[in-house]
DNA sequence: TCACATTGGTTGACGCTACAAGTATAGCGG
DNA sequence: CCGCTATACTTGTAGCGTCAACCAATGTGA
């Protein structure tokens, strides 16, 4: 550790954008989906990855991997959603420590409503400034940078489609 | 609005990924800095972006655009840092509904201690994945989407060295 | 010079996330 | 089976950010 050279112009020039990306790319997100369909963006994701998964449901644990989120996170981000009738909980058949998470059919009208505007959104802020090859590069950067932000391997690598 | 086509495989899995980044990233740099140097991510910016500025002093407004941050959000950081002695606030000279935010040889100390552990980070769990190549595009395509994701224009477009 | 809008910043309340416990079940090793 | 550890959550609390006032100073137009 003793020896790291400091960044040198291109470096710091790109780090200083992506962290202002990181900054205020959560905020567009939120700012849309609140005013559109009173969702936070974690919740809209959330909802999107059990709109996908077989017969809605997912065990807390695969979700919070999906979501990239810790568990108390997730939890108390189901219980709100729980409270409003988007999603309900049940004890997993097999193992009676777990949790599942469920759509319900409300939550599925809101995911399918909130989709095409969060969509629309995610082009208009971010596809529509990239080229094709850059979207191609912008993945592979990613991907080449997550495993060394994920702890423990446990990322959403996992891809499913999570839209429509 | 009506048709925005969905995205393809390929931004699809673009964007869950650069999603996955934005969501793991703030984590990962807050607890380095908070574990080293008693800082969050966004304190250390501060006040890196006030070690730069001339007399280390900069006004309230200019140091929320070179920080990304709304006005209420720095009011707030700048007040705890304030009491924590790491800088010191006093009306502005020529405007006089103007505040200044400087750094105080504490806080000057706290950054200068926390520089080569936060750089370490970032080169390791960022920099240090990519390619030079791929630096230089991930800068292109921070650049190309920036603009979209700033409301008024009042970005980081402006940047000065903020380490060392 | 006197309203009125604008700018610059602070403050308070509320919501969300992280962290630290706590509970309950499951899976061992002996 | 009987303790022990590990897993799968849930819950409580504290801290940070957002949003909506609010206040003070500054411009601006008649």
């Amino acid at each position: 550790m003793s020896d790291t050279p400091w960044l040198d112009d291109d470096e710091l020039a790109t780090w200083v954008r992506l962290v202002a990306l990181v900054e205020l790319l959560p905020g567009v997100l939120d700012t849309q989906l609140r005013e559109d369909s009173g969702l936070m963006h974690f919740e809209y994701y959330t909802l999107a990855m059990l709109s996908e998964a077989p017969d809605r449901t997912l065990r807390m644990t695969a979700l919070a991997h999906q979501t990239n989120a810790t568990l108390p996170r997730l939890s108390h981000v189901v219980r709100r959603m729980e409270e409003r009738g988007l999603v309900k909980r049940a004890p997993a058949p097999d193992d009676r420590r777990a949790t599942v998470a469920q759509l319900t059919d409300a939550g599925w009208s809101v995911v399918q409503d909130a989709a095409r505007g969060h969509v629309g959104t995610v082009r208009s802020r971010v596809l529509d400034a990239l080229s094709p090859e850059q979207v191609g590069q912008l993945r592979q950067i990613t991907e080449a940078i997550l495993p060394r932000l994920d702890p423990s391997g446990s990322m959403a690598g996992t891809y499913t489609r999570y839209d429509r």
